[in-house]
RNA sequence: CGGAGUUUAGCGCAGUUGGUAGCGCGCUACGUUCGGGACGUAGAGGUCGGGCGUUCGAGUCGCCUAACUCCGACCA
């Protein structure tokens, strides 16, 4: 069995620390000179990349189109939604000028006071208004309609405190959004994305969601009503994982977007926006991972299948290099992705911990011994379990290996969540359980008042109001007035 | 933005009453090794976060400033 790596914080020690440890020593990011930004290392690029793949799939098979539009938005355009401003007003950067020039005292470069802008750029915290003002040109009729764009992006948030992944001031994102002739269109659009964001998290990140809606607090600043997917991390506390929103009318009144109907009638599109966000990876860390490193699915992992050599001579290693070229390419063929780690500067051991911490799936390791019996030590990095298994049949092996991987880390994220997941029915309980983590499922009367003072008292707020499960009317748990359903209560992210 | 802590070689750290900077890992070369983070020998690598001050003399004392970490506040 892998003993533990000594530089990594245990989870029990400091779980925090143990996540930080782990996004810097596994290669996926550091921080950058550039308060609360952070650099994307390769390898953690190369998770995203898959995951953007797949997500990027996904919207071309429910319809959508991939567009681009401006990183800067005129600031007068973010006031035109009331609740939009305000939300994202507190965290904007602005750009108040466009040139420099040689600082008078020949010391570097200042701002040239004379490039003043006439009207200030907001650098796009997200990016309703521009699209909206850019809508308006683009429909005049109800056959223009549905537009079903998304865009590839990054954003900025001026954040006061951030965390690799889970809070940058600038992160990556998609974020569609959709305009559509009626209601119940735009409605059904919001919900099909949520269930698109939910299939990717359970299926490709291995991670188990429950789907609900935001209470009135906690919905995106301009929505009529907000969707969102919320996954529990190892420690007890929430990740929101992404969200998908119902605008209304509300951006199409802002920016006067109408269309003539099939009755020849002006009405107001309405409309949708949904995204997701880097911080999944912080969510694919934070909920499989162990303290010998990461644990990645299969299907995300940048490469599913590692290969180290043992060897004491250089015509050990041909002979060795012969048999895993046999291997790769029977893999390969099967569609599993394979790196040989022929390098001669770092010793086995070195190789097994180190591919250890990156969440290699699969580690094959093959030696003397080995080729004399036809044989490869396998070993599964969710389970640290060693099999030495015949070369004959091995690909398709490691194939099913590959799947049972998948499968096992999310029926461990999910018998966890199950663990910690339970109904409370009373304020005090309630108080004491919160401090034990999870997802507590509780009655509550509807009113923002209660949430706000349960937030306050507990620092639990409500992730959502579960689409699914038990719709049995209650009594809320603090003022005992009449509670239509259960919702989820948690500490979060 | 408030409170606390940190900042010295690529990374992790030590540095005494103020006297001119060191250890481990890593890196380079060579050799022995190689089935769970090997070892030996020889090397390279520093305006001590930045600025100002006190002093004959500052990594060390004082003030300012920046970044990071943790705890709050804030946050879709």
């Amino acid at each position: 069995m892998a003993k533990e790596l000594k530089e990594l914080t245990t989870r029990e020690e400091n779980y925090s620390q143990w996540y930080n440890d782990l996004v810097v020593k596994a290669d996926l990011a550091e921080n950058s000179a550039v308060r609360g930004c952070m650099v994307i290392k390769p390898y953690g690029y190369a998770i995203w990349e898959k995951m953007q793949r797949q997500l990027d799939d996904m919207f071309k098979e429910t319809g959508h189109v991939n567009a681009y539009f401006p990183l800067f938005i005129p600031k007068s355009f973010l006031s035109k939604e009331a609740d939009h401003v305000e939300g994202f007003a507190k965290e904007c950067a602005v750009v108040t000028h466009y040139r420099l020039k040689t600082n008078p005292d020949g010391t570097g470069v200042v701002v040239d006071p004379e490039a003043k802008l006439e009207e200030e750029l907001i650098v796009r915290p997200t990016s309703e208004t521009i699209i909206w003002s850019t809508y308006k040109n683009w429909i005049q009729s109800y056959r223009d309609l549905p537009i079903l764009c998304n865009q590839w992006a990054n954003v900025v948030r001026w954040e006061m405190r951030t965390r690799l992944f889970l809070r940058t001031a600038e992160f990556l994102w998609q974020e569609g959004h959709t305009a559509h002739a009626t209601e119940s269109e735009a409605l059904a659009e919001a919900r099909k994305m949520l269930d698109v964001y939910a299939q990717f998290s359970e299926e490709y990140m291995a991670v188990p969601v429950i789907k609900g809606v935001k209470s009135a607090n906690e919905r995106f600043a301009g929505a009529v009503e907000t969707f969102c997917i919320e996954a529990l991390m190892q420690d007890g506390k929430a990740l929101q994982a992404g969200t998908s929103h119902f605008l209304g009318q509300n951006f199409a009144k802002a920016f006067d977007v109408k269309f003539v109907n099939k009755e020849n009638q002006l009405e107001y599109v309405w409309a949708t926006s949904w995204g997701v966000s880097t911080r999944l990876m912080g969510a694919l860390i934070m909920a499989h991972s162990d303290n010998n490193g990461l644990v990645l699915p299969p299907k995300l992992a940048p490469f599913q299948v590692v290969i180290v050599p043992i060897y004491k001579s250089e015509e050990q290693l041909a002979a060795i290099s012969e048999k895993v070229a046999q291997i790769t390419t029977e893999l390969k063929q099967l569609g599993i992705s394979v790196k040989y780690d022929d390098s001669d500067n770092r010793k086995p051991g070195w190789k097994f911990a180190e591919y250890e911490l990156k969440g290699v799936p699969v580690r094959l390791a093959m030696g003397a011994r080995d080729l004399e019996h036809a044989t490869v030590e396998i070993m599964r990095r969710d389970t640290l379990e060693k099999e030495t298994v015949s070369f004959d049949g091995i690909a398709v092996h490691i194939q099913h290996l590959l799947d049972d991987i998948q499968t096992n880390i999310y029926k461990k994220a999910f018998d966890y969540r199950a663990s910690v997941t339970r109904e409370v029915n009373s304020y005090d309980e309630f108080k004491e359980e919160i401090e034990k983590g999870g997802f507590l499922l509780c009655h509550w009367d509807g009113t923002p008042e209660t949430e706000e003072r349960i937030k306050e008292e507990t620092k639990a707020t409500i992730r959502c109001i579960p689409l699914n499960g038990d719709k049995t009317p209650g009594k809320c748990m603090v003022t005992g007035k009449l509670s239509a359903q259960r919702v989820v209560f948690a500490r979060s992210y």
